[in-house]
DNA sequence: AAATGGTTAAACCAAATGGTTAATTCCCTA
DNA sequence: TAGGGAATTAACCATTTGGTTTAACCATTT
C-alpha cells in the first residue's frame, strides 16, 4: 500500500504523454510501462485495458482543459477585461502543450462516445456566464444588439486554439523555425483582444 | 491493363475514405481492400506499403484542400467580396466532409514530415495574392493600416474551420442533434464577413 | 513469523497485422 | 488461337500487440 498511490499517479501521467504524443491508435502499452518504470503487468493489474487507460486519461485531459477555459469565465466587469485575460492565459496554456488539443480533437471526431461522460460536469454553465456578459454588454450599448454570445465565444476559441494546432504547418509554409513561429503565435495575445472587440462594437458603419 | 487504372484509382478513393475515417494507425490494409471491394495482395501490388498508400492519400486529399482555399483568393475586387466567397464556398465544402480537417490537422501534428513534400507546390504564393488585396484595401483608408494580413488570414481560417472540426462538441454540450448543429455552423457563413470586416475597419474607437 | 498487498520477471497465448509468394485468370496482340 | 505480360487471388508468414498466468520477491502490518 505504500507505493501504490505513488505508481497508479506516475502510470496516469506518463499513459498521458504517450498517448496524447501517439494517439490511442499509435500508443503500445508496452511502451506505457517502459517510459513508466514498471511492468507491464502491472499496468494491467490497475487499470485492466488499454481502453479503460485510455478513457482514464482523456477524462483527466479533457476534463482539465475545460475547467480551466470555464474559470477563465468567471467575473469578469467587461468583455474587454475578460478578452484580454483569456486570449493571454488560454494561448500561453496551449503553447506549453501544443499537441494537447489536436489530440483532443481527433480522439473525439474518431471516437464520440468519449464526450459521453464529460456533458454534464459541464454543460453549458460557463457558457450561460458568458452570455450574461454579452447582454450587460449590449445593454450599455457598447456592443451590437445583434450578436449571438454563443457564436461569438466559437469565435474566441476558434481565434486562440485553432492557430496554435496548426503551427506545424504555418511554420512549414512560412518557413520559420519553432522560435520565430511561437513569436507569431504569441504576438496573437495582443492583437486579438482589441479584433474582437471591433468585430462586435455597436458603431461600425452600415 | 484494361482495368488497371480503374483499380488504382479505386484503391485510392477507398483508402482516402478510410484513412480519413480511422487515421493512420487505427486503418487496416485488410478493411481497404475489403471496402475497394478487391484483394490485400493487389494493395501492395500497386502501392507497395501502408505507408507509401497513405502518403499518397494524404498528398492528394491536403493539396486538394490547398487548392480550393488558394483558388479562392485569386481574382477579388474587395476584402468584402473576398469574405463573402470565401465563408460560403469554404464552410460549404467543410461541412460535406467535416472529418477532413481534423484528419489532416492530427496526421500533420503526428508526423509532420508529411509536410515536406506539400511545401514548394504552394509556399507563400496565395497569401503573397492575399496581402496586395490587403494593401489596396489599406491604401484606400478602408481598413486599419496596422493590420498584419497573415494574422488576418490565420483568423480566417480559424473562424471557417475550427468550429466544424468541433462539431462533435458543440453537438454535445448544447445537446443538439446533428441537424441543428449544421444550421447554428451554416448561419457563420451570413455573420462572419460582417464580423472579420468590423475587427479591421479603420474607423474604430480609440 | 505469518499474512498482506504491491511489484517483478518471464513465459505464454490468441488474435490481428503488414507484407509476401506462387499460382491462376484475364486480355491483348502477333 | 496461342503466347505472354499484366491483373488478381488464396494461402501463407513473421512479427506485433493486448492481455494473462504463475511463481517468486519485498516491505509493512499484525
Amino acid at each position: 500500500m505504500v507505493n501504490s498511490l505513488q505508481t497508479e499517479d506516475k502510470i496516469l501521467i506518463t499513459a498521458r504523454e504517450v498517448f496524447i504524443r501517439e494517439g490511442y491508435d499509435g500508443a503500445r502499452m508496452q511502451h506505457i510501462a517502459d517510459e513508466a518504470g514498471i511492468n507491464k503487468a502491472l499496468l494491467h493489474y490497475y487499470y485492466g485495458t488499454k481502453e479503460k487507460l485510455f478513457t482514464a486519461v482523456f477524462e483527466h485531459v479533457f476534463t482539465e482543459l475545460l475547467n480551466r477555459i470555464f474559470s477563465l469565465m468567471e467575473e469578469q466587469q467587461s468583455l474587454e477585461v475578460f478578452l484580454n485575460v483569456f486570449f493571454r492565459e488560454h494561448i500561453t496554456f496551449l503553447l506549453s502543450d501544443p499537441r494537447l488539443p489536436a489530440f483532443i480533437i481527433n480522439e473525439v471526431s474518431l471516437h464520440p462516445e468519449l464526450l459521453l461522460n464529460i456533458f454534464g460536469k459541464f454543460s453549458s454553465y460557463g457558457i450561460g456566464k458568458f452570455g450574461m456578459l454579452v447582454e450587460k454588454e449590449k445593454e450599455k450599448g457598447l456592443i451590437a444588439p445583434g450578436t449571438d454570445p454563443l457564436q461569438l465565444f466559437i469565435n474566441i476559441l476558434s481565434l486562440s486554439i485553432f492557430p496554435v494546432v496548426i503551427e506545424p504547418i504555418i511554420s512549414n509554409v512560412l518557413q520559420m523555425d519553432a522560435r520565430e513561429t511561437e513569436t507569431f503565435l504569441r504576438q496573437r495575445i495582443e492583437i486579438l483582444p482589441e479584433m474582437v472587440l471591433a468585430s462586435v462594437r455597436k458603431d461600425h458603419s452600415k
